[in-house]
DNA sequence: TTATTATTTTAGGTTAGTCTAAAATAATTA
DNA sequence: TAATTATTTTAGACTAACCTAAAATAATAA
């Protein structure tokens, strides 16, 4: 049985994993708020424990056993965030970091149960999707806002799970599958100007980067 | 803010402090099952956080400060029970030590909101009183079916929440509010006949001790 | 290709929470 | 009341998960 640490470690390297291939100390370190000395300690036990490969002062990759582990704990999370919406109507904003606690103490019964009393559902409330109990993720068609022109229209598909996004979002009058159309585009700094229902919003690059999206019509 | 040791310890302390009045070093070793090497020391730090009263080699007495603690930790255990039985569908021997992990990580927010989708409900499954949000518990009425005579018709009210023990009154297909007769008693060793729908059951004094009731008719 | 800079690891330390063995104290029995 | 027994505490150790400061290594720039 691992603890919390060891399951929010490799979580986070699965997450990181999924852009670049292998994993450095550093990055590991910025995602958890750890010291690095910290990180390069556990990262010999999770090497010990055959979680991860790992090559000193190059970096760290899932095994089978650690991606394993990993996706357990996501698809925890995210039932668990579906959970926090759909019954005790917590904003989408908030259910990251209480699913972050519970991800950890609940059993494969209450997993099990969770799913069932959810519809087994396919994606949480950002978006992602949730691993299956044998550990298959589907890998999502990914099209940033910020990678599209003027005049496209599109619909919101996935959101970056970060809280201060998310309340940005939520104070545009947006969610996942609202549609919006792109008026502008700066090319300088990729700023647009969106038009969603009646109103029309500036979003900067660092928030269309954010926004996943699929073309309508 | 404290962690799941403190809250565990000062839970216990409160359960046991309801019959003795001062708690010993060695039944709270025995309940969380911990060395009294151990507890003793925690007692220290406990004492040092003023969460109890303590003299060496005497007792321990939860302070206001502890009690409060307790009753937060004991309002959460029981009404996650609640949630576990009517959302998860867990039988009533499980949901206990599901419980058991999940009040400790459980935010302010997610207690409100739980308790709100349960319609506030005032006892957990086991027949045990849920403390309010300002610490208040309500006292029950305690009648022991051991202490009960040959003729008494009875409803059950609370059972003690041990896995085996509600495993047995399930098995005998009894639960909260059955009601039930008693039908013969030994008085060499307390033990019971007793009749419930068209069925007899014999139960040791073991068993009927940890059984509370009222009278009906 | 050497020097500088950035990253990673090692060394040494801390805290919380546990343990076993031994000493201190209290309670019980003779 | 003295001796024995039971309980509690102290002493000393361990593990997990963190930290800072310093050393080692790798990457980059001169
Ligand atoms: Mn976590
Ligand atoms: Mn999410
Ligand atoms: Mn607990
Ligand atoms: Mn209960």
């Amino acid at each position: 049985m691992q603890t919390k640490s060891t399951e929010d470690y490799l979580k986070i390297i699965y997450g990181l994993g999924e852009d670049r291939d292998t994993v450095t100390t550093s990055a590991i370190a910025e995602e958890l708020r750890i010291s690095s000395p910290s990180v390069s300690d556990m990262i010999k036990k999770l090497y010990e424990s055959q979680y991860i490969s790992y090559t000193p002062y190059y970096g760290v990759r899932l095994t089978k056993k650690g991606e394993r582990i990993a996706l357990k704990i996501i698809r925890r999370h995210r039932l668990l965030e579906v959970f926090l919406m759909k019954f005790l109507n917590f904003p989408w904003e908030l259910v990251h970091d209480e699913a972050e606690r519970l991800e950890h103490v609940i059993s494969d019964e209450f997993e099990d149960r969770l799913d069932a009393l959810l519809g087994w559902p396919q994606y949480d409330p950002h978006g992602d999707p949730i691993p299956t109990k044998d550990g298959l993720v589907e890998k999502l068609e990914v099209l940033r806002l910020s990678d599209l022109e003027v005049g496209d229209r599109v619909s919101i598909t996935k959101v970056t799970d970060s809280r201060p996004l998310l309340e940005f979002i939520k104070r545009m009058g947006l969610g996942l599958n609202h549609t919006l159309a792109i008026k502008t585009k700066e090319s300088f700094d990729g700023s647009m100007v969106i038009r969603a229902g009646r109103k029309d919003h500036f979003v900067s690059r660092e928030v269309s980067q954010n926004i996943y999206v699929r073309k309508v019509n």
